[in-house]
Order: structure tokens, then sequence, then C-alpha cells
DNA sequence: TTTTGAAATGTTATAATGTAACATTGTCAG
DNA sequence: CTGACAATGTTACATTATAACATTTCAAAA
């Protein structure tokens, strides 16, 4: 199975490719259910990002397009957006980069653990926190709608170094 | 008493130009204490992020400065940045804006609710939420030195209008 | 099959946000 | 005073993101 079901970091040694062809066949499934196009660039931008468990900047998925081809930024911030809104990808907007979502499927938040030091990233989908937040903002008279929790540290690697 | 120690959103009538003055003062006590200076700049650009309860832009910033006096950006990141450490202002990422730190003391990261209609803006400080966050992070062996909560909705004004 | 209209992409230019690097000025302890 | 360091000034540039309009692609309707 691929990383896309680890629940942590999943950054130890595993066959990356898995996970990558993974989210691609996933991502083909949901844009059929839901009839959306999962055109060419969509899918390339997607395979771009999977393929670091790191948050990608979208001028670096920009660069490696290019490499194929001319393309401009309008291009790449169309299919970000088209995968975020299909669930496929986030948006850590502490770090304006972008991750593949690790449990697609459903529209989420997730809340995403961020190694200061190796730059590694954990998407995690904690009912308790997301409660927690809800329940705090609805006491304040508040109507939550969406949810950015990115939380900075030490990944357990980085924590125990050699 | 000012809008400082209100726990939630605090747009309603009352006189805003108190906050102002008590979070100087407030500022001014807090730098006096730990040996730091709080310079001219760094007073008025506290001031103007205290002027509304709403975050504002670095660049919203520098124009109202240019007001008075021909400045460059990295004055105004400077200052922000200085007011950040010292824990004055928070920087809201999902805005890139910056915002008056209600509880100023001891620094604290805080939890935003995020009004999508108004833009408003009200800190909260739950321990629940921060708990339940470093809670699971350590369950999967991380080390949590920082986290950013920002909750996106509909504030109670903008919820039941009129 | 052809038409055709909406969605997707291409293209150009520019906006918005943030920083590097070095010069100058202000502050204060010795 | 003076030396040293902190703060600010100044210029230039890097990075991130979007507006506006042209062109292409694709699939459903005629
Ligand atoms: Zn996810
Ligand atoms: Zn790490
Ligand atoms: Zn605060
Ligand atoms: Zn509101």
């Amino acid at each position: 199975m691929s990383a896309a079901s680890q629940p942590t970091f999943s950054c130890k040694m595993h066959d990356h490719q898995c996970c990558i062809t993974a989210a691609l066949e996933n991502a083909e499934q949901l844009c059929l259910q839901q009839s959306k196009r999962f055109t060419n660039i969509r899918r390339r931008v997607l395979e771009l990002v999977w393929q670091q468990h790191k948050p990608i900047g979208a001028y670096e998925v920009l660069e490696l397009l290019q490499r194929d081809k001319r393309t401009a930024p309008p291009t790449v911030y169309r299919a970000l957006d088209f995968l975020q809104q299909m669930g496929l990808v986030h948006r850590i907007a502490s770090l304006n980069a972008y991750v593949g979502c690790a449990h697609p499927g459903e529209p989420h938040d997730g809340q995403f653990l961020i190694c200061e030091s190796c730059h590694s990233l954990a998407e995690l989908d904690i009912p308790e926190i997301s409660n927690a937040i809800n329940r705090s903002a609805a006491d304040s008279g508040f109507t939550t709608r969406r949810q950015t929790v990115e939380i900075m540290g030490l990944c357990p690697d980085c924590r125990h170094p050699g």
C-alpha cells in the first residue's frame, strides 16, 4: 500500500513511486466520479507535487514543467487550485507551498506537522483537534467554515539524529 | 478596560482609542522590562496595527507611514518582526497580515477566528486546543515548537445579520 | 457529422509580498 | 569623547500570485 494511508511521517524507506502511482490513480477515479477532467497538466502537476514528501512551491512546480514545455505561472496556479478544490492537494499557508493530500476522497482540512530541520511534512486528521477548534469557535458564536492547523517543530528523525 | 482583555470579538461599540493607548503603554512597559528599545517607528507601527480590529498588511502599514515620511518596505518589516518577537503582534499566515496581540506579555501562539464576511478577527488562547495539538504531535514522535491555528468562517454579527 | 458553447490552456503583463546588501545614523557604556 | 553595536535609510531585487484577453480543446446538441 502507498504512503497515502500512513498516518504520520512516511519519509522512511519505501517505494515512493508507489505513492505517486497510487495518488494518480486515485485522482483519476475521483475526477471520473465527479465528472471533472483530469487533464494532462493537472495530472503532471499532481505527479510533481507527489514527487517528494515535502511541500513544493508553485514556482518549483513551474520550473519542473518548463523542462518539458514552456509554461507560465497561471497554468500552474490553475492546476493547483483545481487539485485543491478536488481535495487532492493541500496548500500550506505558512510555507506558501503545496503537498499531496494523504487522505483524498472527501474534503477536509487536515493538520500538518512540519519539520523545521529536514522540511518533511506529515498530514494528520485528528478529530479531537478539529472538534476542539470547532467547539471553541462555536462558544464564541463563530461559525467555522475552514481551519488551518500547521505545527512547526522537529520530526522524529531530526529529534533523535544518528 | 481595553478590548485587549476581551476573549472574543470586540468589534462592537467601544472606545477603540482606549485599546490603542493601552496596547502602546503595555508595549512600552514590556520593552522597558526586557531592555528593548521601543523606538518611534516601532511605536508608530504598533499603533497602526492596532487602529483596526482587523489584520493589516505590511504594505498597508507602509502606505500609512508614508503619509508622514518617505519610508521603504524593510523599515516596516523590521518593525513588524520586532513586534512579533516581543509578542506584541501576530502574523496571520493565511492572510499575509498582522494583528495586535490581545494578550501580550508572554510569548504564545494563539488561535484566530477570521470572519470571511467582515474580515474582523478575534484571538483565542484555548489550552484545550493547543494541548490537543501538542498531544497528537507527540503521539507521532514530533516535537512542537510553534503552532498556527487560523479558523475561517462567520463571526456572530455576520452570522445573524440585521 | 457539424455546430457550438463552455471549460481549459496560452500569453503577456503586472500586482502583491518579502528580502539582501550595504550605507548612514543614533545610542550608550566605558 | 569614542568605539561598538543597534537601528534605520536606501537601493535594488527576489518571490509569490493574479488580471485580462486570446486561443484551443472537448463533448453535447442539432
Ligand atoms: Zn488531506
Ligand atoms: Zn526532520
Ligand atoms: Zn496573542
Ligand atoms: Zn463578520
